[in-house]
DNA sequence: AAATCTATATTCCATAATGGAATATTATGA
DNA sequence: TCATAATATTCCATTATGGAATATAGATTT
């Protein structure tokens, strides 16, 4: 294309502002501008379209026939100029701004102190979170409705990046009223003689706790209750005699305020790794960046 | 609206030139500027968006998110600016054309030598004309449809602008095989035993006429034909044995060449003015203002 | 691994553009 | 005719621009 005579915005501004504002001088007041600038301008415009785009009537300047289209071209250039700006500043905005979503039993036990810790740190960063089921959390990840996920098992998408975030353990709880509160080890046989209140079947921890057993030739154990919330458990089983296998890090506080036991299974430990997953697009994000640098840190404070 | 940070055009084709070119330094080819004018372009453009537009991708350039909105901000505003040429260029063509309509027995007789006059005269003008009856003439005139009229006639459009362009005179004329053939001057009262060919009955000529007559007390002259054409009502008379009125532009040739005899009447001429025509919103057009001032020193060639 | 090539970024400097103060010009109203 | 209001022009100090020279960074070749 031509590259020549391409005007300024400003000086296209001022055109409208001259027109709209009713004169040279109070465009040059709207400007913050003197009125000679103004006027030059208009000049430049002149020049730049090769005809006169004002004229005087009296004292006063109208738009002549070709300054009526250029009036009407300087409008459409800055209407989008400013919906560019709003476009661009919502841009900006989402920038500082990190969609996380996370397993439930993350969700209630580690995100709270996260969030707030993350908070503190980083003011200028906002984090929206959500909890879900592991598979929809993927999904999220994947379509890009969320930016980084937390979760409890692999991710086997291969559109998802992961690196680990931390070792945890399922754990064999019991509350006070249980004849096992206090107990030496137990052998892996004892595990059929006992009464189960556990997670849902589709929780991440429920997939790692099937699979474990299944290894060491248990197909089924006997569950009275499927519950979502691991605080509920931990309610349950602290006024009734049910044991449960829950996360570490969900049990962290009770067992070290004795309102929980840990029976401790011979021969049989259920470890497993806590992911940091997100996708290759937005690798690039500062606040994700910041976000997974805190996550780290709380986590040399969580093994201590 | 906000003054500040508006971009240049030149700045927003630079960055399409480097987007659609490959590269900064085959946009700066292309623009004839320096590579380090469309850096520093480039720059300036980030600095007013308070974005970076683009970033490496090895060694080259890409687009960010942010500059994908602003390089189709710029096709937007640049496709718009080649429209917005193509559309000035359009009425700067219009300014040096006037559209002329006369009546036909001026667009017969007088217009041919008019336009041949002001094609030597003003060779960067130019002349559309049409012939037409007098009334639609002023219909179009006032409504835009045309710039200048010639007319046989005052018009009566509160619209219309007009100025004396000639004196004329309508005149009986014969053939030489009619018995008046070089007669001396008849009595009014010899008009009835006549037989004539004349203009068409909207024709403003025979409304010239008609009134004339009448003034005299003469209702309806004996007229053996109507014919639309001057030049016609010439050829019928240089062979017959009819008498018509006609301008004495139309004639003068005929006159002067002694093929027609100009039928002198005792007591009666027929006086009329030729008027030049033009609406208020052309009243600064040069063309027209040539095109009068051409009009004027051809009126002092014919009187002569 | 080092040298070379290619593309963009930065520095320095001469030139051009810009905006304001002062003043001039033009049109309107009293 | 004079005063007022609005725009236009001149002069000048300051700022912006673009190119030459050079630096930096990444890719390719040896």
């Amino acid at each position: 294309m031509e590259y020549r005579f391409l005007p300024d915005l400003k000086h296209l501004a001022t055109l409208r502002a001259v027109v709209e504002r009713g004169g040279v001088s109070e465009a040059a007041r709207a400007m913050h501008i003197g009125q000679p600038a103004v006027t030059k301008r208009l000049r430049a415009l002149d020049a730049c379209y090769g005809m006169s785009l004002m004229q005087r009537d009296g004292r006063r300047l109208e738009l002549t026939t070709a300054g009526t289209k250029v009036y009407n071209y300087a409008r459409l250039v800055l209407d989008h100029q400013v919906s560019l700006l709003d476009d661009l500043e919502l841009l900006r905005a989402g920038k500082n701004k990190l969609r996380v979503e996370v397993t439930f039993a993350i969700g209630e036990h580690m995100l709270p102190n996260l969030l707030l810790s993350f908070a503190e740190s980083y003011p200028a960063y906002r984090i929206e979170s959500r909890m879900g089921y592991s598979r929809r959390i993927q999904r999220h990840l994947a379509t890009g409705l969320s930016d980084l996920a937390l979760l409890e098992q692999a991710p086997d998408h291969p559109e998802i990046l992961v690196q680990k975030w931390l070792d945890d353990e399922l754990v064999l709880v019991c509350g006070p009223g249980h004849m096992l509160w206090g107990s030496d080890m137990i052998p892996m046989s004892e595990l059929d003689n006992l009464r189960y209140v556990l997670s849902e079947s589709q929780s991440s921890m429920r997939l790692t706790l099937d699979k474990a057993l299944r290894d060491i030739g248990i197909d089924q154990l006997p569950i009275t209750m499927e519950v979502g919330s691991t605080d509920t458990i931990v309610e349950m089983l602290q006024r009734g005699r049910h044991v449960s296998f829950l996360p570490r890090f969900a049990v962290d506080d009770s067992l070290i305020s004795n309102t929980l036991y840990h029976i401790k299974i011979q021969g049989l430990r259920i470890n497993r790794t806590l992911w940091i997953a997100r996708t290759r697009s937005n690798l690039n994000s500062a606040v994700a960046e910041a976000f997974i640098h805190l996550l780290r840190e709380n986590s040399c404070q969580t093994i201590q």
